[in-house]
DNA sequence: TTGCGGCAGGTAGCAGCAGG
DNA sequence: CCTGCTGCTACCTGCCGCAA
């Protein structure tokens, strides 16, 4: 093994002639002071003799360590990106960061409590500006708790208690308004497809009481059939063809049951479960909307393509992700540790809104 | 005034050590 | 074994002062 010493400030004076002070002043090329062109060549050829590597000077690397200090990087937090709702929301908080001259770091927690928990963790130890959920945290708590040292803000649902600063849409009137319209066309037997309906996924659970209390009101004849597969969150499993696959699995089971005889309408919990549902309609020989009116929730941008054209709820998934951010930016630039800041919540609404589409229509007359 | 040297002090990197 | 603290050393900068 060689045990090359490292060439020095030191080496370079001693081959030029000159002091370490000269030599540093030179090829840092400090602009407060200047040499004769005899000792700048004097030096400069030592640099090339000795093989020194002019580094960075420390004071611009100060200058960097401090910008880093100040760090325009904030962390936003989502269970996936393969779901364009939240690719959606992402990439507006991005694009209006940018405009502020901030950068964003994105961390998928794949709704994994103790994955999000660590990711927490080490966006804290980054000095990030500030953070964005894009969902509900798995533990609200600990987000509370980690709000009071670095500006946090949520993008969740309207009917959680969370104390922090919000975007919310409330996922329980979007149930109500899909109802209503399945209610308007004579549907009466709907199924609601589902992956998992527990805490801390209260905007599935939100959107489906949304939809049995507004059945229930019209008559107790009414059902809502809940069809639910729970999803273990690890990596390999979430994927966007994992929710497409629960939407096509669970339409498939309905629709082999013996209530598929009154259902008439199928309810994805989001716009990707829904495209399953409308796939395992259509692989089993069912014309969409005429067999079964399908729709979803999130409106997100393969809806909207002529070929799929699914009723859904539109959730302004661009807004919010710009709102979030400007939220954020302000918290960031007001003094955390100013008493006029301190127990202050913020929360600001997005009417959820009907978006109807070719999938839905009124319904089939069962035998 | 210009050109340069000397020196104090700051910073990074590394090794050693203690405690959990 | 890992982590955090401390001290040492090398390297470099910034400021002051001196000689021409």
């Amino acid at each position: 093994m060689t045990n090359k010493k490292k060439i020095t400030l030191q080496d370079v004076a001693k081959q030029s002639g000159v002091s370490i002070s000269t030599v540093s002043m030179i090829v840092n090329q400090k602009s407060d002071v200047t040499f004769s062109a005899e000792t700048i060549k004097k030096v400069m050829d030592a640099v090339k003799t000795t093989g020194y590597i002019i580094k960075q000077s420390s004071s611009a690397q100060h200058q960097k360590k401090d910008s880093e200090k100040l760090s325009k990087i904030i962390a936003v937090f989502c269970p996936n990106v393969t779901n364009p709702y939240y690719s959606t929301i992402v990439q507006s908080i991005e694009h209006t960061a940018h405009l502020c001259d901030y950068r964003v770091f994105n961390f998928n927690t794949f709704r994994d409590p103790s994955l999000e928990k660590e990711m927490i963790k080490d966006v804290l130890e980054m000095n990030v500006s500030g953070i964005i959920f894009a969902m509900m945290p798995s533990a609200p708590e600990f987000v509370e708790q980690i709000g009071d040292s670095v500006p946090v803000v949520v993008i969740g649902d309207k009917d959680s208690t969370i104390q922090l600063d919000t975007i919310e849409t409330s996922n329980y009137i979007a149930g109500v308004l899909i109802a209503e319209h399945l209610l308007e066309l004579g549907h009466r037997h709907a199924a609601f497809i589902s992956t998992t309906l527990e805490r801390p996924n209260t905007m599935r659970t939100r959107r489906l009481q949304g939809i049995q209390d507004t059945f229930k009101k019209v008559s107790p004849e009414c059902t809502v059939s809940v069809y639910e597969k729970k999803i273990i969150p690890t990596y390999e499993r979430q994927n966007i063809f994992l929710e497409h696959s629960i939407g096509f699995e669970l339409c498939d089971q309905c629709l082999h049951s013996p209530e598929a005889e009154r259902i008439t309408a199928l309810i994805g919990v989001n716009d990707v479960i829904a495209y399953g549902v409308a796939d395992a309609a259509l692989k089993a020989g069912y014309e969409i909307p005429k067999d079964f009116s399908v729709c979803g929730f999130d409106n997100n941008f393969p809806s909207r393509l002529i070929s799929v054209s699914l009723t859904t709820i539109e959730h302004y998934m661009q807004e919010k992700g710009s709102e979030a951010f400007q939220m954020l930016y302000k918290k960031i630039g007001k003094d955390r540790s100013s008493s006029d800041n301190a127990e202050r919540i913020t929360r600001i609404e997005y009417q959820p809104k009907l978006i109807v589409r070719d999938s839905t229509n009124r319904a089939p007359i069962r035998k």
